[in-house]
RNA sequence: GCCUCUGUAGCUCAGUUGGUAGAGCAGCGGACUGAAAAUCCGCGUGUCGUUGGUUCAAUUCCGACCGGAGGCA
């Protein structure tokens, strides 16, 4: 009998914070956030990371809790948030998986490993300097030969999983295709139900993120990058590149408006969002609950426990 | 009032020496196994301002009108 989870999707700004933070309540649960950027410390404006008032005396974990100078990775974040589940499983509570990174949240349902490898070793770093001395193509060349499916499969311009698929190859003798063939084959680590939310309308959802990222602004985002700016993170780390984050690094160095930036903050949360439902959308065992208009958490609710009953949680 | 320029996709603009048109961005769809708020792929969605004329054929040439910009008065 595998563990029950609960676990709350959907886009950014869909309101998954305040779901889950009910139905840990009504379920005697604890919140685990799967989101890549709401780990770092001194974020929680732009992450809109839930605040102390907001988790309204119910536990969260993984929020907050990483140095925004490390680049944290899918696997690290993977194995974090399980020790969590399973900490959470002892003490005979309810884990809430609320989060809106797929990447993760699916490794973890699935307890899936990634693959070996380190996102700052040498082998990458190779890899980089070869891609810049030579092209994709002698890369692509290597690939075809030790991994013929992968290379097959990557498109040459995704030179992003390229890398990374020779980087596994070198690193441990054994392909990526390999080892993804082994580890979707694994029994499912959780049974998981998932609660889905989403706006009927997308142009609801377009509104209510403008208005989010307003907030944001006046809520002292501009501060908090700058802070991030002066204690030395870098540019290029996992945490800048989180929207909201970069698109401000250039306004605070006059590179551009403050309302152009905003703009830019707005587009790039709507096509996030529409990337996150793609990825949503192929798993079928979501229990989808659809926002007309504006948001009524009272009514969705009331819904989340109806689906929950009938999946047999009490 | 007159003159010049201008009107093409949601936006910015190309283009057709006459054979009903295409880029970027936006948008929509998709992929995703150690960067995932990242990265990558696919799709043009159009009364070519309106209306007459010339023509086998007009978005293209000509006229008028309408809108916009500038100039002269």
């Amino acid at each position: 009998m595998i563990p029950k989870v609960l676990c709350v999707v959907g886009p950014t700004a869909s309101g998954k914070t305040k779901l889950g933070v009910l139905l840990a309540k009504r379920y005697n649960g604890e919140v685990v956030s799967i989101d890549s950027m709401q780990i770092y410390k001194g974020m929680s404006i732009g992450t809109a990371a839930p605040a102390a008032a907001e988790m309204e005396g119910i536990p969260h974990h993984m929020v907050g809790v990483a140095d925004p100078g490390d680049n944290w990775s899918a696997a690290r974040f993977a194995a974090a948030a399980d020790d969590c589940i399973q900490d959470i499983l002892k003490r005979n509570k309810l884990p809430v998986l609320v989060g809106g990174t797929g990447l993760y949240l699916d490794a973890i349902i699935a307890g899936r490993t990634f693959a070996p490898g380190a996102s700052g070793g040498a082998v990458r770093r190779a890899l980089q300097e070869e891609l810049e001395a030579g092209g994709i193509e002698p890369l692509l060349t290597e690939l075809r030969r030790v991994d013929p499916e992968a290379a097959g499969r990557l498109h040459p311009s995704d030179t992003k999983r390229i890398l990374r698929a020779l980087e596994v190859y070198r690193e441990t003798g054994k392909t990526i295709s390999r080892h993804n063939e082994e580890t979707r084959s694994l029994p499912k680590k959780y049974d998981p139900i998932y609660i889905g939310l989403a706006f009927r309308d997308r142009e609801d959802m377009k509104e209510l993120i403008d208005r989010r990222v307003d907030r944001m602004l006046e809520e002292g985002l501009p501060e908090e990058v700058r802070a991030l700016r002066d204690a030395g993170v870098p540019r290029n780390s996992t945490a800048l590149q989180a929207i909201g984050y970069k698109e401000l690094l250039p306004a605070l160095e006059g590179e551009c408006s403050l309302e152009e930036a905003a703009a830019e903050i707005k587009l790039r949360s709507r096509q996030y969002a529409k990337r996150q439902l793609t990825w949503l959308r192929r798993n079928p065992e979501i229990h989808w609950i659809y926002w007309e208009k504006e948001r009524n958490f009272a009514a969705a609710f009331q819904n989340a426990t109806e689906i929950l009953m009938a999946q047999g949680l009490q």
